[in-house]
Parts: structure tokens; sequence; C-alpha cells
DNA sequence: GACACAGATGAACGGTCGTTCGTTCGCTTT
DNA sequence: AAAGCGAACGAACGACCGTTCATCTGTGTC
């Protein structure tokens, strides 16, 4: 899979990516309040006073992260699904999408799941309609499959909530070269999830899968 | 469902308790870094020094509110569990539990979940110790279900994952008076996971549900 | 070689932070 | 009435914060 590395998508020097970059890995390592634009600065081999010849403030350095991230999500989700229409195997895409996004660009994602409130209201709102978007996409693939009767779903809204957060932690603990390979999580919580809906899995699972047997072993420990 | 409040389980003076409270309620709006001590002490009428009457720090006091909130988690489940020994009804249960405890101790579930790296090592590792000791139960409720085969679960640790995710989030957006009641949402998931482990879901779930028609509004909106 | 200009510098600004500490207050026990 | 003591006070500590700004530097253009 091809996810759009961090910030390939909007321009920027070569320093203003560095600073992002940098703010990236302290941010998720530290929080965006206990992280100094001192050890930015620092990371990135500036005074911090040299900092603001390339970002306005520490807070639009933020609000800049959080809402590209969700915008290279919307923008993947949107490539990977226009050429499908069977909504199964919609669904199938877009948890495949969520998941390989979440875990390629971790940071990013946690940063953007856990630093909503030091926004400004304007630029919270903003993130927050971003977010309201990709749900949208969610809710539409369950809808139009419960319309078409392949899913059984109650209530689009409530398991869309489920679906997306299944996919969502996975970024908490996944890390390249661990236990689990990132296809064989993808296709785990699929069939979990289109069971959930009712959808026949063995069926519909011939995509991939089969090949491996089903895995025992354990995570390490999940990150944070 | 009871649900022991805030604090009961502990002791602590009167003063303290109410810093407890102070601090769950500041540490979740603004989050811990962002809190000061001077805020604190404004809420429960003291001058900032008073404070250190009844904390050793700052930390310190995250510390006791994060063990303590998992401690509470871990005690219930046992305490409902203990009576149970049929897989289907304790995973029932479990999920039930989580669910309702996530939403009455949200917003210290939410600072447990968001502020790990605000720990000293040593609490770190404390915390994660309990919350392991927590995931654990689910571990082995999966896979006494499936060793008694009425549970199909490929890996039982990827699949507690999903399941203490699910229930996890629903504090994130739950508030009383909403759309949704919280019997109905723990239902829904309930029935939506037990799918997901092929257990016939219309014959097990006559315990509650059949009463109320499938909702279709949508909660006003998520919070934080 | 003069000029322009983006970008780096580093000192400084006003604030706020967690924590400490000598002191005082007010209640209980003698 | 005196002593003891937990708790509140309030000023102070040193450290660090995000941001500003006048100044310098280096490179490309004419």
């Amino acid at each position: 899979m091809r996810v759009a590395e961090s910030g390939k998508t909007r321009g920027g020097t070569k320093t203003a990516e560095s600073i992002r970059a940098a703010a990236v890995d302290l941010f998720f390592e530290h929080g965006y309040e206990a992280t100094t634009l001192r050890q930015i600065a620092e990371v990135v081999q500036l005074q911090v006073g040299s900092l603001y010849n390339h970002i306005p403030s520490k807070e639009e350095l933020l609000f800049s992260i959080m809402s590209g991230v969700i915008e290279d999500l919307i923008l993947e989700l949107d490539v990977r699904l226009t050429p499908l229409v069977d909504p199964v195997e919609r669904l199938r895409t877009a948890i495949r999408v969520h998941v390989e996004f979440h875990t390629h660009r971790a940071r990013e994602v946690f940063i953007g799941n856990s630093e909503l409130r030091s926004l400004t209201p304007e630029h919270h709102a903003e993130v927050v309609k971003l977010r309201d978007r990709y749900e949208e996409h969610i809710v539409n693939i369950l809808e139009s499959g419960a319309k078409a009767g392949v899913f059984t779903v109650d209530d689009p809204k409530l398991t869309s909530y489920a679906i997306v957060t299944i996919g969502t932690q996975v970024a908490g603990w996944y890390h390249d070269h661990g236990r689990y390979e990132l296809p064989q999580i993808a296709d785990h919580y699929i069939d979990f999830i289109l069971r959930g809906l009712c959808v026949p899995v063995e069926a519909a699972s011939t995509k991939r899968a089969k090949s491996k047997p089903a895995i025992r072993s354990m995570p390490t420990r999940r990150a944070e």
C-alpha cells in the first residue's frame, strides 16, 4: 500500500518541513503542552526565535499537523474507495485503509486524537468538521449496505463508532517487525466486523487470508 | 447498576477528597500539563501552598487518580463476574460492566487513557501493570469460551483489544439524557461483539432488548 | 562590488509554573 | 489557661515558558 508521506501533500520549505517533523515527534512523545519550542529548535538546530520565520505560533503548528493528517486520511480513503461499488468490498477497503493509515501515521494520528483541546475554538471546530466528514464516509457505506440488504445494522452511527475505534487503537500498539503483520491485523478485524454485520465471512474473505494459520502469540507491549 | 463513586473506595479527609475531585475535573477539561495547582486551589478555596498539606506533589495526585480508577474497575469486574460461569454470560457481563463503568467514571477514565506519559517511569509501570491485569480478565473469558467451543476466536489478545476499545470509546460521547440509553448501547455492542465471535445472538440475547425498536437518531456530538 | 532580502541570531520581555517555608490560625487535649 | 498540632497562609524561590525584536549573516542579482 502507498500512504502519502507526512507533509508531502502540503507545500513547505526544507526547514519548515523539518520543524513540522520534529514537532510531530515531540508532541507525540511528551504531549503538546509539555513540549517546548526550545526542544523543537534544538532538534532542527535552530535558535528559538528563528522558528518564527517559519511558523506563526506554536498553536498554528499543532493545528497544521492535526488538520493535515485528517485531510490526508480523507484523501486516501476517497482514492481507494472510488473504483469500488460493492458495499462489502467498500467496507473491507475502508477498514484496511483506516488500519494502514493509522499505523503508518501513528504519531500524527495520536496527536490528532489527544490534543484537540489545545486548539483555539476556531481551529477546534475546523478539525471536528473534518473528522465528521470522515466518519460520514463510514456511515454511508454501512447505510448503503443495509439498504442493499447485505449488512444487518441496527444503528449505523453506533456501529461506525465501533469500527473506527477498532482500527484507530491498532496505532497504539502496532510497530514494524512486531509479532503481527499489518495485513493479518486488518484481515482479523475485517472478519470480526463483517461477522458483526451478519456477513458470511467464509465466502467473503477469499481475497486474502487462508494463507497463514491463526496466530497465537502476543505483541510485546502497547505503546505509550 | 451500582458503580462505586469516585474515591469512595479509598480513604481521605474531606479536603483531600475535594482536591482530588477538583483535579479530576480540571485534568479532564484542560489536561494534566495545562492544569495549574493554582486552578485546583481556587476551586477548593485554598492557597496554593496549602495543597501540599494533602498531596505530596502534582504528579502523585495524577497517579492516585489513574491507579485508583483502574483498581476500582478491576474490583467491580471481579464482583460482577464471580457468580457467573457460562463464558457467554461472563463476556456479556464484562462488556456491560466495562461500558457502564467507563461512562459513569468517564472523566477519570479519560485521564487514565491520555495522561500516562506524564507519570514518572515507576508510576507509569505500575499503571500499565494494572491495565494489563484488567485485560487479562477479558482474554481469559475469551480463551475459556474458545476452549468450550462456544466462541470462535482466532486470536484472543487481538480480539480483546477490539472489545475493550469499543466499550472505552463510549465514554467519549455518551452523556446522561442523550439520545441513547446506556443499556441500549451496551446491548448493541454486546450483540455486535457476540456475532463477531460467531455466537448466535438471537438465542443468546433474550436477557434484555426486544423491548425497544432499533434507534436511528444520532448523538449530538462527541465530547471533547 | 553594491544591493537586497530571507533567514539566523541571541538577548530580552512579561508571565506563570511547581514547590518551599517561616509563620499564624483555630481546634483539641490536658 | 497552657500546650500541642494539623492545616491554612502568603510571600518567595528559581526555572522556564511563548513570543518579540533589533541586529547580523550569507547568498543570489544586477
